[in-house]
Order: C-alpha cells, then structure tokens, then sequence
DNA sequence: GTATTTGCAAAATGTTTGCAGCTGC
DNA sequence: GCAGCTGCAAACATTTTGCAAATAC
C-alpha cells in the first residue's frame, strides 16, 4: 500500500485510524469528502474519529499522496494522487477520478507570461465530464 | 458599470447594497473574499450586511459577471470576470488578478478524452505567479 | 402599491484546537 | 518508556435560513 508507505517514509507512525483512512481513501476510485472517508473508514476501524480524518488528510496532502480537490458545488472532496505531476479528470455523475499526466501547457504558460507580465510559478487544471459508465447511463 | 447592467438585464433591482457590492468588485484587481467585500462596500454604502453580499455574489456568479476562485489556501475568494470563456492568474504576492482568454487547451481535451474515455464537458484552469511588482519586490 | 430585497438574529455546516489518555515503535 | 497520536468536547469560522421592515420600480 502506497499511502502507508509515504507516511512510513517521513517517519510517522502507522497507527490504525491512519490505516482504515489510508485504505479508503485507496479502494475508492471516486472523490470523497472528509464525511464520507470517515464513514467508511469505521468499517476498517470503529473508534475512527472524524478529527482524525481531517489530521491524516492533512498529512497525506503534505506527502503528495493525495489532492483535496475543487468541484463547482463546493471544494470539500479528496482523492488519491500518484506520484509527480498529475491532474484529475472527475465524472459529474458518480464522482469517479482518474488522473492523466500529459499535461502539456506549456505554450499557453508561455503566451500568458508573454501577455501579462506575471511571472507564473503554477498552474491548477481539473477536468469535467462524463465516465464511460455514466455517458451510456445518460444517452438513454 | 458592466456588472449593474448584467443585473438590471435579468430584471433585478439596482439597490443601494448592490450598487455598493458591484462597485467594489470593479474597483478591485484583487481577489476578494465576502468578508473584505463586506468592509469595502460599507464605505459606499454604511449599512450593507454581509447576508447581502452573499446573496449579491450569487446573483453575479449566476449571471457570470462574478467568479469564484480556488487558491491554495482557500476558496473563499471572488473576481471579476468578463464575458465568455476566461481563465484568471493571480498574484500569489498581492492577490491581484488577470485574466486571459486564449486557452487553447483542445488537443490536450482530445488526447485525453481518447486515453481515458470520459466524455469531457469542462474545464477549469487557474494559474499562479507573480505579478510584475511582487516579481520585483521579490527579486531584492 | 407591491413584489423584491434587506438586515438582523439564529441555525446550520464544516473545520480546528485544547487536552487527558492511549499506542506504536 | 516516551514521543507521537487519538478521541472527545468545545471553540471557531463561514455560510444559510426565517422573518418583519424597508425599498425600487
């Protein structure tokens, strides 16, 4: 398990709430709101408190492991993020993410900087749409 | 004054919280948060209440002459935004906003629709940086 | 004149903090 | 054994709602 393993890197200790987060947040495939990860991680673990969610989120984000991420309704959900530079593509209909890495931009970064002055440092891309699923789910 | 006229098309009322609301908003540059809008819009107009700055960026978002943007620490900030399709850079300095139009991203949508299958529908690009002066200030 | 809009107070929501006890290493 | 971690309760910040009075048109 990946996720445990960067917290195991930086030296903080694998306790069990952390686990039953770490293995939700791992197995789910969807965005998930600090709500629903704590939800689901008392099935893992029963004394899983929602404070502790919100500290390992923290944490995980701090890692790399994991992106708290902006839909139109609001900014309150998460999901798994691999390693390097990656941005997320989030169905509108059941939430599912998948991640693409090809991101390439750099052109418009170019054509901005060139444009605006602004010496631009980062960016934050997100895409919107359907999945396969929800696309066949609609056409009907 | 632009954003007074996208309310009065839509056969809102012009009042006076508004007025103050939407002249802050112009005036600004910056990124600005319900609560520092609320400050400002009391110099034009002492009693406005902050549920009414709430409601009056709803409107204007609803009508897309107002945008919410989403910064690392937060996402609790608006900015102007003008007609059609735009991204905004912002200060991460200053806060000041800039926006631009020519986000040509397609073959990146098309590359990516084709790798993962999602049907994408939209996007959301922001970019960070530095403004010329910050860049400055910075380099000293 | 009337429907819309307002400000206030209060409620709801989401997140953070203080702290005594527990637990992984 | 001890630093780090936990859950609880309470604090905090932000946003929304109910409602009677005020206002734009």
């Amino acid at each position: 398990m990946l996720l445990a393993e960067a917290l195991a890197a930086r030296g903080y200790k694998l306790t069990r709430p952390r686990r039953a987060v770490v293995k939700v947040i791992a197995a789910a495939g969807t965005t998930l709101t600090p709500a629903e990860i704590h939800a689901q991680a008392q099935a893992h673990y029963a004394q899983t408190g929602l404070v502790t969610v919100y500290r390992t989120l923290d944490l995980l984000a701090e890692c790399g492991a994991v992106r708290k991420l902006h839909q139109p309704d609001g900014c309150h959900s998460y999901a798994l993020a691999s390693e390097g530079h990656a941005h997320h593509v989030i169905c509108q209909g059941c939430n599912s993410v998948v991640e693409f890495d090809n991101c390439d931009i750099g052109a418009l970064l170019t054509a901005v900087q060139r444009r605006t002055g602004y010496k631009i440092s980062g960016h934050w891309l997100e895409l919107f749409g359907l999945c396969p699923a929800c696309k066949i789910a609609t056409a009907r």
